[in-house]
DNA sequence: CTCGTTGCAAAGGATTTGCACAAGT
DNA sequence: ACTTGTGCAAATCCTTTGCAACGAG
């Protein structure tokens, strides 16, 4: 149920751009959209296990790159959730990020949450929020009741 | 003249644990106290600056180790705020941080610009928001009208 | 055919860990 | 003295980069 709206836009996007559209970067963008908050390590494993035994899965470093690019193209986006591990999501549908420090489990919330605050920055500081890469850190009702909090 | 007012609470907070004081992990706490939004890399830089020449200030990773457990003694709290820079602040004033994805950037906010979106996380996930942890991304006012900003 | 892309492997930077010695209580 | 903490160096982890071969347009 993920894949039969190919994103029409990628390959013009590139285009546009003078890019190619390669398999390999079709790939990557539909693990994306698959595997809602993936790693880029997440993302390879998932590609090579789609590839199967003959097949073959896009290089690590061709997935970093083409997160980079997708992203630049503005088909990603990722957010930093904690120590060394950015996740990406598909920019379908913008969401913001609430993760639990002590079982790392990520929940989406509704960016209108942020609203508020966001026109307040923009009013006091000048500064725009960009809801889509926020992530808000905290515990959740799980870990708050198993006591796990403060490990 | 920067330890005058030696947090008196470091001594007793490890000491009831069956922790020790040491002359590194006032140093190091002393320096987070000064430099505000640190990373790891930056605060042993600072030591190392405050140490001087004869000297010896303490190693890196000392220093990653007294800032997990300072923050376990709830001394001081990290956030994470682009790739890999983890910043420290000390915890004696809450605030929540706003970065800019431009220029990198960091400011702070009021706390209570949050409380609104964490008390609808509470109630409707259970989730409970730890705003001292919180990073906003965005764009500042000035990469905004540099046009810095899709760099 | 031409130039963007990929794969591979090595380089890099940041953080962590094992251990023997030094230091706090 | 006993036990925790530190320094040093090696080990990891994650990500980036150089370069020759490959493939899209």
């Amino acid at each position: 149920m993920a894949s039969e709206r190919g994103p029409a836009p990628l390959g013009e996007r590139l285009r546009a751009q003078g890019l190619r559209l390669t398999p390999q970067r079709q790939q990557v963008l539909a693990a994306v959209s698959e595997l809602d908050h993936a790693t880029p390590e997440t993302i390879g494993a998932r590609l090579r296990e789609q590839a199967g035994p003959g097949g073959a899965a896009p290089d690590t470093s061709t997935v970093y790159r083409t997160l980079e690019l997708l992203e630049k193209l503005g088909l990603v986006w990722h957010t930093h959730l904690g120590k060394g591990a950015p996740v990406y999501h598909a920019s379908e549908h913008p969401h913001l990020h609430v993760v639990c420090a002590s079982c790392g489990e990520i929940a989406s919330a509704d960016p209108a949450l942020l609203d508020q605050a966001a026109e307040r920055l923009a009013a006091d500081l000048g500064f725009t929020v960009d809801v889509g890469h926020v992530a808000l850190s905290g515990t959740c009702r799980r870990c708050r009741e198993s006591g796990t909090e403060n490990a």
